[in-house]
DNA sequence: GTATTGAAACTTTTT
DNA sequence: GTTTCAATAC
């Protein structure tokens, strides 16, 4: 009994005893919150003998499930794998599957990506004939999405909006899309959400039973919950009010879609004399790190005032770099994680994170040109891939033929001479019988298809006929592979010329075959529905397999609950990050102040932030200064390297000339890379080089390989300001040491 | 009915 | 700099 409460703050050992009544946990960033759910659990199973498959946990993916669910395994033994857990979207997936059937939707429903809703939208307006300027498929998707988030079904959204001939044309597309969903069987990522609660309402004995199912609901990073997903644990916690709740305000970033801060601020409200518990402890950063955080999330107004605090060691103070390019930067980066590495850091202590995933083009480079592996979370999917998206509507269709979306993507592809006229012939003869467009396909002549036509169409159909009912023998690899192999898809890539993209293709088709298997091995009895339900929730956190040894880059929104040793932020432009659109509206910016603030608290020991005076944007040189954010860092949590302004300084003071001092700061293996019209000054002082009181023809550089007398061979990581010339330099054997450039000697 | 070309839009962040 | 869509030629 006593080791679940070993190693807890008196606070934490609270969280973990309150298990009776709404409870409400302000968990700082650090403030070892996941620790606290695990021996949570771990109590109700132990002391409270509560049955695993009664306690509900929602996490805010399916990987940080995975990990809690490991935890207890490890404490408790392999029951503990029974307790239910997940997102909120895979909870719901996997409660539809049994009971969308009283909403009109079978089991085998699809579940649409965002681009599959895209599409949809796209087609549907294209029919409609909606030519109005200011309605873009994509401004539609996120109205649509933002009324779902906020529970406004499509007969209600006129009402709540002012009614002009643009509203009317919007909720009319809602309308029709919803519908369309519904003709297709399949369903979107918002009513995932949506459609558990509009079951509670109609049958009332489900909720009841789901009320009665659950004892104890758990809900982790409850900052991020919308209303829909609000009102869904208002139905299922309202009988035994056992709902505790972990949130911190202030890493709040998912407003955009709908995250809605009232959920924190009125859980009071909605489960009365909740017990309140904050965790104000940090175990993770340094006492700069935190220093410097609190400092940043401080100037927002809206907010709930906390303070954290730790036990830890001052630490290093926070770099911050400023380069010339975004490649410079990315250099910089590449060179110091290599130094790091060299001192004896692994490079999977290494994150770099960044505002817009456009910008881990550079990183990447510079990481491959020294062979320093890494990892992108996040990104171009590996799931969003032309030739896997078509493979799986392949296998969508075969599951459920309703899924019209999914039957467009593939009638033609391979290219079967089914083309657009025949299609929309098709399509019109579904929609005037009211039949699913696969239905349509039987009555190719009452479409009025040419005779040629109508043959391709027979052989289309009476191939996907035969394709399924072979996926009643066949395994779920088996019958994936069938499917390449019977539909001609996978033989269009496999021609003569072999060139470097068809070989791709071939290659993720093989890999995609592969999941498969793996998928098989993991999940006894799967079946072809549970593989596509998987792949559509899977997020990009979630398929980060992080045994490898590698850096990892991603989005500050991924690396949300995450933390590295040593964490590096880049982009820290003003306009970048704030983003030029969110610096409009306060809300907007106190938003990005907060994914700053997740940013940093990232970090355990060291956290470098980096910025550039240029970058290249939509293939345009683009000027650029400082983000304000960095500003807001109290100074003597700061280093600043690599500015002009310093630059500037450093020659007065010194003498140097200012590409001496670039050299020094800019860092890398190769020579920064000069345009050939550089400024008179800097020809005149590149010269010269008496004032360097250097013994070798060659200056000292980042990256260099340099002797000292008493610490032998050592790799110069920085240049540091200070009276002189001087670097910080690591030596074999792990000493790093700042000394002054005149005691270190060139060594090849 | 299909392939090629060129313009235009586009990047916030994700279940 | 990249991706997506529409118009044009075959």
């Amino acid at each position: 009994m006593t080791h679940l409460l070993d190693n807890l703050n008196p606070r934490q050992r609270e969280a973990v005893l309150t298990t009776d009544g709404p409870l409400l946990i302000f968990a700082g960033a650090g403030s070892g919150k996941t620790r606290v759910l695990v021996r949570k659990i771990a109590y109700l199973l132990e002391q409270k003998k509560t049955v695993p498959e009664r306690i509900l946990a929602v996490t805010f993916t399916n990987k940080a499930a995975g990990e809690m669910r490991e935890r207890l395994i490890h404490m408790l033994g392999p029951e503990a794998a029974r307790v239910s857990m997940g997102t909120f979207h895979s909870i719901n997936a996997r409660f539809l599957r049994k009971e969308a059937h009283r909403l009109g939707y079978t089991r085998d429903f699809t579940i649409y990506d965002a681009a599959d809703s895209l599409q949809l939208i796209r087609d549907l307006m294209h029919s409609m004939a909606v030519n109005a300027v200011s309605l873009t498929a994509n401004g539609m998707k996120y109205f649509i999405s933002d009324c779902k988030q906020q529970m406004i079904l499509p007969d209600q959204a006129l009402k709540v909006m002012r009614s002009d001939f643009l509203a009317e044309k919007k909720v009319a597309i809602y309308k029709a899309y919803q519908q369309q969903l519904k003709t297709n069987n399949a369903m979107d990522f918002d009513d995932l959400l949506i459609m558990p609660l509009l079951i509670f309402e109609k049958f009332p004995e489900v909720l009841t039973l789901m009320q009665y199912r659950y004892d104890y609901i758990l809900v982790d990073e409850y900052q991020d919950t919308n209303r829909v997903q609000f009102l869904f644990l208002k139905a299922l916690s309202e009988k035994h009010h056992n709902i505790c709740v972990v949130g911190d305000d202030d890493q709040s970033i998912y407003g955009w879609r709908g995250a809605d801060i009232r959920n924190i601020l009125d859980f009071e409200e909605t489960f009365p004399n909740p017990t309140i518990i904050k965790l104000e402890q940090n175990y993770r950063s340094t006492a700069t790190i935190l220093k410097a955080a609190s400092a940043v999330v401080k100037k927002n107004r809206n907010r709930k005032d906390k303070t954290l605090w730790t036990e830890s060691d001052k630490g290093e103070k926070i770099i911050l770099h400023q380069a010339e390019t975004d490649h410079d930067e990315a250099e910089y980066i590449a060179n110091t994680i290599r130094e790091n590495h060299f001192r004896g850091f692994r490079y999977r202590d290494h994150a770099i994170l960044y505002r817009t995933n456009a910008q881990s083009r550079q990183l990447e480079e510079a990481l491959l040109n020294r062979q320093i592996r890494y990892i992108i979370v996040g990104g171009t999917r590996f799931y969003d891939r032309k030739e896997i998206k078509d493979i799986m509507a392949y296998l969508r269709v075969l599951v459920n033929p309703s899924d019209a979306v999914s039957l467009k993507r593939i009638i033609n592809n391979p290219t079967r001479g089914i083309g657009k006229t025949s299609l929309e012939r098709l399509e019109d003869f579904a929609e005037e019988t009211h039949r699913t467009l696969w239905e349509a396909l039987q009555y190719p002549e009452e479409a009025g298809l040419g005779s040629a036509a109508r043959h391709r169409v027979k052989s289309f159909l009476s191939m996907m006929v035969h394709l399924r009912s072979r996926l009643e023998t066949l395994t779920l690899t088996d019958a994936v592979k069938e499917v390449l192999r019977v539909s001609g898809y996978q033989s269009q890539y496999e021609t003569d010329d072999k060139n470097n993209e068809n070989e791709d293709r071939l290659e993720n088709l093989e890999e995609f075959v592969n999941s498969a298997g793996e998928f098989e091995q993991n999940n006894e009895g799967a079946t072809l529905e549970d593989f596509l339900q998987e792949l559509s929730l899977l997020t990009d956190v979630d398929q980060w397999e992080d045994a490898a040894d590698a850096v990892v880059l991603m989005t500050l929104h991924s690396a949300k609950g995450l933390e590295f040793p040593i964490v590096f932020i880049s982009g820290l432009e003003d306009g970048l990050f704030p983003l030029e659109r969110a610096k409009e509206k306060e809300e907007e910016l106190e938003e990005e102040r907060r994914l700053f603030y997740v940013g940093i608290t990232r970090a355990m020991k060291h956290c470098v932030l980096t910025c550039v005076r240029r970058r290249l944007r939509y293939g345009q040189w683009m000027p650029s200064i400082a983000s304000p954010f960095t500003q807001e860092i109290p100074p003597d949590c700061l280093e600043k390297t690599g500015f002009e302004k310093q630059k500037s300084r450093d020659r007065f003071l010194f003498g140097l000339g200012e590409r001496d001092i670039e050299r020094s700061f800019v860092g890398g293996s190769s020579p920064p890379k000069r345009k050939s019209g550089s400024t008179p000054s800097r020809k005149k002082t590149a010269n010269d080089s008496s004032t360097l009181p250097l013994a070798s023809s060659r200056r000292i550089r980042v990256g260099d390989t340099v002797n000292h007398k008493v610490y032998g061979r050592g790799k110069v990581l920085t240049s540091v300001p200070s009276s002189q010339p001087a670097f910080r330099v690591a030596f074999q054997g792990g000493v790093v040491k700042t000394i002054a450039a005149k005691f270190l000697q060139f060594s090849e």
